[in-house]
DNA sequence: ATCGCCGATGTAAGCGCTTACATAGATCGC
DNA sequence: GCGATCTATGTAAGCGCTTACATCGGCGAT
């Protein structure tokens, strides 16, 4: 084998593979690329050379040729939130086993961004796109439409989306959370919430508790919505604010876990007893919701496996296939220490 | 403006910008990439056509004449832990507004893994590389270096490296929080840490601790030492196995604030009063840290810090700079409600 | 033996873009 | 008013790879 480096410093190039190995770079390439294509003997020479000088095909240089960049976009809201970081992690994953690299960008709620972010990733020629959530700018989906790329739609599942979807129903979620506190008992129900503007997952979710708490002829009161930033920190103090209203409702939903978790935390320090005092439900199932005293009443949702299925239909488009729709995944409702009867005085009447 | 589309199925191509604006295609290229090399006028012209026909420069195709693919990769153990996650984003944000984009990778704690997942990324054409930890296998870096690419470190900063490190002494910190302890008057000190295998962050924590000890002439008890995966149930059942044991210490060191989460919430489930019956300490002040009841004392990382200080680096290497070794960052004592003195009985002597 | 066929390999034409170099007006000084 | 000097634009040569098509042997069938 005669792999004498051509140009010191350069990175070696398929043709300089190709004359150590005493072959042509069509070889070379089908060496890389339908190996079955080429004599036993000569791909082993092809394949030692490569790896004698380091030689790697060049990704930009194939996608061009080839005209598949074999790279696909995730984008998300941002990575702080573990629901999203799940996601991408199984995405990400499930990619990287059919040689597919993830591309990544979070635009932290902010749809301007968010259509900026597709935009470039298109320019970088993605193949494919996963999207959290529908709310978004139209131009935003008319440009992936445009390019004829395939794309789905994450953690939204709403009957007559126009678009793939790979989520839940977040209203009929919601609605059951809410079905499950109205049959303990409750009939004074507080929500925390994320900002539904721009978001149609929590919008849909504040729209299941109206819906259920409507089937008994209840209803939110102004007083006991909450909505601002999902952190533990907006928890804790709605939480305290709603527990200054009157009347005092007895159960509290909260749009998700971090919300939860901090109303469940500042609950205590006030020194009421949960559930007894106040019962308090979140949702997702975060990591930390089964380790606290109570662990959290939430619902469970798949996020691995929502991005595992995001990345399989993904890759079946790429496969030229047409995948059918999705049937929605279904949040499983985790009874556990938070939610219980309301300890009501004795009802008169 | 006759920008009638050229070939309807296919996407627009800076020759058909070109056309439509009646200008050449060099003139297209230098409107996106120098524009203050363009007459106004025909800029104008020109940008017009391609908004009209939604075109973007190819990034393959520049990739491959500019001989840059404006792409850094980040590989990382896992994006379930907090502490990466918030890294990754930072570093996405971070070269976002530089027009850099960010190749993700998870190696899952396996030394394998992140070889090849370098090396995908290498092929990918990555610009520069930031990788978490310093223990991997030589190929690893073998193959960075090969390719004369910038690249950093994070998480890590041993004195001595070899490599251009954003990250703090792991040593140090867990040196300082041993002390701390040692000084409140603990003696007998238990630790929870991660599996040390491979994983130079962690062992050099451990060393930290054993040294700290070892000043005043005490040692970590093998019955007291606890290694296993980062998990709020290692650390549960950890603190368990420990308080077993005889002597039992009067504090345990976490090796992060998972570790620590999970023994603080078996302490107190165990009936125990912490820091009375038992001081915790954690490290890396996550989310959930300051929340907990008492909250947990533990060290402060910035991992956002530690994102942005690793995409400005590279961001400066491929400026053409040569920066200069960055200083560590130091990890700041939050001494919060989980260390105290020991509530001994009274000594002898 | 000869022909045709088939499988293994080589040849060369791009993929879409950037950029060194060439060119052609415009501008300026004298 | 003329050449020198710029500046704005165009021309065309790649960047590194893939792949349709051409080629070339070798083999089985006749």
């Amino acid at each position: 084998m005669s792999e004498r480096e051509p140009k010191p410093g350069r990175p070696p190039r398929a043709v300089d593979v190709a004359a150590a190995a005493e072959v042509s770079t069509a070889t070379v390439s089908r060496v890389f690329n339908n190996p079955e294509k080429v004599a036993p003997a000569i791909r082993e020479r092809v394949l030692a050379a490569a790896k004698a000088m380091g030689w790697m095909p060049h990704a930009a240089g194939s996608a061009l040729a080839r005209r598949r960049s074999s790279i696909v976009g995730a984008v998300i809201p941002t990575l702080d939130n573990e629901v999203f970081a799940a996601q991408v992690g199984a995405m990400q994953a499930a990619f990287a086993e059919r040689g597919i690299t993830l591309l990544l960008s979070c635009f932290n709620y902010n749809q301007d961004q968010a259509v900026h972010d597709v935009q470039a990733m298109l320019a970088r020629g993605v193949e494919a796109l996963a999207i959290v959530g529908e709310a978004h700018r139209p131009e935003l989906f008319a440009s992936i439409q445009a390019r004829h790329i395939p794309y789905v739609v994450t953690y939204s599942h709403r009957p007559g989306s126009p678009h793939a979807c790979v989520g839940f129903d977040n209203r009929q979620a919601f609605h059951t959370i809410a079905r499950h506190l109205l049959d303990l008992g409750h009939e004074t129900i507080g929500v925390i919430i994320q900002p539904t503007a721009g978001n149609d997952r929590v919008a849909a979710r504040l729209d299941g508790v109206r819906a259920a708490l409507a089937e008994r002829g209840l209803g939110v009161r102004p007083q006991h919505l909450r909505e601002g930033e999902w952190s533990i920190d907006f928890g804790r103090q709605s939480v305290r604010a709603i527990l200054a209203t009157d009347p005092v409702p007895t159960a509290v939903i909260c749009g998700n876990d971090y919300l939860a978790v901090g109303a469940l935390l500042e609950a205590r320090a006030m020194g009421l007893s949960v559930p007894r005092d106040l019962s308090i439900t979140g949702f997702d199932d975060i990591a930390i919701s089964r380790q606290l005293d109570p662990p959290l009443t939430t619902m469970h949702v798949d996020n691995h496996e929502i991005g595992r299925r995001a990345a399989d239909y993904l890759l079946a488009c790429l496969e030229g296939e047409r995948p059918a729709a999705m049937p929605p995944l279904v949040p499983t409702l985790i009874r556990r220490g938070t939610a219980a009867a309301p300890d009501l005085p004795a009802r008169p009447a």
